[in-house]
DNA sequence: CCTTGACCCTGACGTTACGTCAGGGGTTAG
DNA sequence: CTAACCCCTGACGTAACGTCAGGGTCAAGG
């Protein structure tokens, strides 16, 4: 038992085009055929038909609407979590556009011009695209080239100790930059000494290669929470770090 | 004095490229070039970019932003009154999701699968839809085969008698048509005076197509300025009138 | 049994709103 | 006078479908 595409279509709001369209590309395959070739969605299906059209309403191309619903380790309760902070946005977004809807019928009614930088503040979609870029790459991060799941078997193994000395090393080569940050980030001492950081990583969580040690880089700045604990070693520490880490990957890739 | 392409595009939020389009279009023609070739933006431009943008965001294809914007008639006012109403359309739409997504995230801890019905009703972009091919439709109503600039000019020219006299006869079809509400709408006698309607707006105004007269039908409800005009001669008259009108389009299109 | 109307299928070309080069010039600060 | 940035015009590429064309399927009714 299960719909065809009509009633699909008609229960999702969607043109049966739009099925055909996600059956070519892969995103939405239906469960099975009847024998002439009609298309049955199961239950399933439609669970993953709302999923769709949930990354849609946040203007996720589908490309990548199929790489995160297939990934494995897709976790549709974090992922629905992301999702409503980003339609928040949306919907703050509109806010501000409405805002300025009635501030040009204001400005309008009382004949006096309104300031341009004004005009046009609510339209940026930066926010949004910043967002959802942190969203993907967050994924990309989380599963790198090994599975998450992989690495946390492999830390949970580790002895006290070894936890322990572990962190001292971090704690060591954070310092030893820390101290350097005047240098500037090309400085050989730091360069030498993200090399070691790099291998830390790779010996004791996952093979750590210059495009995740890049997106490690990144995520320091992007993400608060990494940025604040990091800007304990020093003002700034975050932010250079990353950049001393851009310089580092883009001279091994030569 | 002016604004070149990439301050334009920085301010607005948009690609150099899309400038580029909107200008190929013949949607946004920047007011000068330099003598180089170089685009040059008047604030007025950037006015009507702001407008574009709010277009935008409700989802009109460029090419009906243009009919819109480049109409003489056009009320940017009204517009503006209209985009707010179709703006807080989207942002309902979007609260609605949020809901899905937070009856999903609940019914997922829960374990209990979802209503099939439920779980699509908050995508639906039917309403909007409608909202904006109404709008459309007025526009085309408001405007009809000869532009409104034609219309006034050929009514502006009247003299005050002849106005007095051509709202006589109206008013006179008017309360002859309200005395026979109770009759229904397809009373010969009403279609006689549908007739006679039709002739008096096509002798005096424009031609009065059957297919206008259906949309002015159609306005006389869909706009409450209309309609609470011509309830004054009786309760539920303007959708009556409504009614009889598509009746006597109808017959005349066999 | 056969027709009719409402479904379904697969190509395949069209469309919208740009993105993305390629190739070449303009302008201004050091 | 030469970078470092700005600008231009084609022209082809792309995403996410829309829109035929040509043809099969299936249940209800005459």
């Amino acid at each position: 038992m299960g719909y065809q595409v009509k009633e699909v279509a008609d229960l999702a709001g969607v043109s049966i085009r739009t099925l055909h369209h996600y059956d070519h590309i892969g995103l939405l395959k239906p469960s099975s055929f009847t024998e002439a070739g009609y298309r049955m969605y199961s239950d399933r299906d439609l669970e993953r038909l709302q999923q769709i059209l949930f990354f849609k309403e946040l203007d996720f191309p589908l490309h990548q609407i199929k790489e995160i619903l297939d990934d494995p380790k897709f976790d549709r309760k974090h992922a629905l979590r992301m999702h409503r902070e980003l339609l928040m946005k949306k919907k703050e977004r509109l806010e501000r556009i409405i805002e300025t809807v009635d501030q040009t019928i204001q400005s309008m009614e009382g004949g006096i011009p309104m300031d341009k930088k004004k005009m046009f503040t609510s339209f940026s979609m930066k926010e949004i695209e910043e967002h959802q870029k942190k969203y993907s790459e967050e994924a990309k991060r989380r599963y790198g080239k090994e599975r998450v799941e992989d690495v946390e078997k492999k830390t949970s193994r580790y002895s006290e100790e070894k936890w322990a000395a572990i962190m001292g090393r971090w704690k060591d080569i954070y310092e030893r930059i820390a101290a350097r940050m005047d240098r500037g980030p090309e400085d050989p001492e730091v360069q030498q000494t993200l090399e070691e950081y790099r291998q830390l990583i790779t010996d004791n969580f996952y093979e750590c290669t210059p495009e995740i040690f890049r997106g490690l880089g990144d995520l320091y700045v992007q993400d608060e929470r990494f940025t604040r604990n990091i800007d304990r070693y020093g003002e700034g520490m975050a932010r250079f770090l990353r950049d001393a880490m851009h310089v580092y990957c883009d001279r091994i890739n030569r």
